[in-house]
DNA sequence: GCCGTTTTCGGCCCGACTGTTTTCAGTCG
């Protein structure tokens, strides 16, 4: 079966070909069709396979000349269309096209003059001094070529987000206490807290950009500076990140955080609005247009900007042409859940199994993190490497919880510890633990952690029948994947929503920046189905209650409210949904 | 090639930086 990834590949590869070929319009058209199948959670081969090639022109952006095309990919692995285009200019151009600083017509012209169709055949040309000869190029972009080449080898693509974000957030403050930087902020993919990020955009406000742009291309960590500009200068890092930094004066300030903001399909799609009412937007504000005469409008701040658009104001994480600008417009965009709103966390490991630390103190740094309650979830013996609990421990447990509750109280401390389990699903779809001991339990998180390539039936089966147990609350990282990792699981979410839905079970939003599973696209259905999420760090030790904001990050992706994530819910209501003994 | 709160035809986002140029094409986001 095709996957998304190789779709989106031929797809890229069509557009960069017609790119070459000088062809206007068409390879953008292909382009964004490559991104969306790229973003796309369900897979496209699905899509067709249920829905034929109508199913596939309802995928925005798809018409029926792409359709047709995908089709034959899927039926055939191949493309015709794209078979006569490589045919035309035989270069290898996935590989081609990542070489950084060459776009389509550099490689047009290196085949044309020097024959080189392949990143081998580059890396020779240039280091035989042959690029500088040609027209248009000359010995520095023979370099760039051969650095860009030193850095192919080493980059690893995207960052997770909650890896980078300590480096990240360090450089945006020092950037902050320059002299003459009224304010720094962090844009692109990091601000609207993407999974994974490609580079990093800092935006500040200054007045004097000179010293500003100096210190940040000559900071002690950075390898290589791509730009240097007044208004804009690029770096490389010794970690790998690609930085931007834009200096703006104020007066831009709002346009400019939301231009860097993006994404790109979101701005475009703002950009379009804006020429519908005669107007036009760039990164230094909204201006009407008369003739040749433009006059400010707004820019100010992000709020004045989409005021002036007509639209109410869109948070970061939904800025991706999903649907939130027809939400925006009609006034009904979904009040999001804030990153202050939790109060408990419902998934935390204890060093009962491979946390780190004692329930007690868990439960104490828990109530530094501004939260009211915790479930203690350690694993199950099936899990023995990291010494699961049977029976007879986990008895032992709910003993030690109730000590630490009675002291906590004691000490007047607003916190209650929950008993609980992540409990494993065993291969049939029976639990680790017998049902005398999970009824006994305030919460219970059941989770696969084996058999992963179980068929795409019998895996769902097996996590339907684990939901139909009374006793089982919430399904833990529903599709197990790890970002970078591991795949997903084959599993019919589609079916295990509507199936948690019967059951009344909750899906959970793990936060460790690795799994963030859920993925947005779910956390979506969910909210329509009425399906209920608990956000949770799946803390192994005491700083991971600090993962907790990306899980809120993903589930605000998703479009969820705080009335769709229980544990932004007081412990009262929450007792009433997972029926815990009083 | 796609699409429709000006359109089923005629549009399609916008600006900064670089290198190689003497005014701009190419690339990037």
């Amino acid at each position: 079966m095709a996957s998304n990834k190789s779709v989106a590949e031929i797809l890229y590869d069509i557009a960069e070909y017609l790119n070459i070929d000088g062809v206007p319009f068409k390879p953008r058209a292909y382009e964004k069709v490559a991104e969306t199948i790229e973003g796309l959670e369900e897979s496209v081969s699905e899509i067709y396979q249920k829905g034929g090639i109508k199913a596939l022109e309802d995928i925005p952006g798809i018409g029926i000349s792409i359709a047709e095309k995908i089709e034959e990919f899927i039926k055939t692995g191949k493309i015709k269309y794209y078979e006569e285009l490589k045919k035309k200019m035989p270069v290898e151009i996935d590989s081609l096209r990542k070489v950084e600083g060459l776009g389509p017509q550099s490689i047009k012209n290196l085949y044309e003059k020097l024959g080189i169709r392949t990143i081998g055949d580059l890396e020779k040309a240039a280091r035989e001094k042959k690029i500088r000869t040609l027209e248009g190029f000359g010995e520095k972009s023979e370099e760039k070529i051969l650095k860009s080449l030193g850095f192919l080898e080493k980059s690893s693509g995207r960052f997770i987000l909650g890896f980078v974000m300590p480096e990240v957030e360090g450089i945006v403050k020092r950037i902050h206490d320059q002299r003459d930087v009224e304010k720094a902020i962090v844009t692109g993919s990091v601000r609207r807290m993407k999974e994974t990020i490609g580079d990093v955009d800092i935006l500040a406000i200054s007045k004097n950009a000179e010293p500003i742009m100096n210190y940040f291309v000559r900071m002690p960590e950075v390898v290589k500076v791509t730009a240097h500009g007044e208004t804009k200068s690029a770096i490389k890092l010794k970690s790998g990140l690609n930085v931007d930094l834009r200096i703006v004066p104020k007066g831009s300030y709002g346009a400019a955080l939301n231009y860097f903001t993006g994404s790109k399909a979101h701005n475009i799609a703002l950009r379009e609005i804006a020429i519908k009412k005669g107007m036009k937007l760039n990164e230094y504000g909204l201006f009407k247009v008369s003739g040749k005469k433009e006059t400010f409008v707004a820019g100010r701040t992000e709020e004045e900007l989409y005021r002036a658009l007509g639209l109410q104001y869109i948070e970061p994480e939904m800025r991706e042409d999903t649907g939130e600008i027809e939400l925006a417009r009609e006034n009904k965009l979904p009040k999001l859940i804030g990153y202050g709103d939790l109060k408990g966390d419902l998934q935390v490991q204890t060093n009962w199994t491979d946390g780190s630390d004692s329930i007690e103190t868990m439960a104490r740094e828990a109530v530094k993190s501004g939260l009211e309650y915790i479930v203690i979830t350690d694993h199950t013996k099936r899990l023995a490497m990291t010494g699961g609990l049977d029976k007879k421990r986990i008895k032992k447990q709910m003993e030690e919880i109730d000590k630490v509750n009675k002291k906590l109280k004691s000490e007047g401390k607003r916190m209650m510890v929950l008993k609980g389990s992540e409990c494993d699903i065993l291969k049939d779809g029976t639990l680790d633990l017998p049902d005398s001991i999970l009824s006994q339990l305030d919460v219970v998180g059941v989770s696969v952690h084996s058999y992963f390539s179980l068929s795409r039936e019998e895996q769902t089966e097996r996590i339907k029948r684990a939901m139909n147990n009374r006793n089982v609350d919430i399904i833990f990282h529903p599709t197990g994947r790890v970002i970078q990792k591991r795949e997903a699981y084959d599993v019919d979410m589609d079916e295990l929503i509507r199936h948690a839905k019967r059951t009344n079970t909750i899906l959970e939003i793990d936060a460790l920046p690795e799994r963030a599973d859920l993925k947005d696209e779910y956390i979506r259905k969910c909210v329509a189905a009425g399906v209920k999420m608990s956000i949770d760090s799946d803390a192994h030790t005491p700083r991971h209650f600090q993962i907790l904001r990306y899980g809120v990050a993903q589930a605000r992706r998703g479009f969820a409210e705080k009335k769709d994530t229980i544990n932004a819910w007081p412990l009262a209501k929450v007792r009433k949904l997972l029926k815990i003994p009083h």
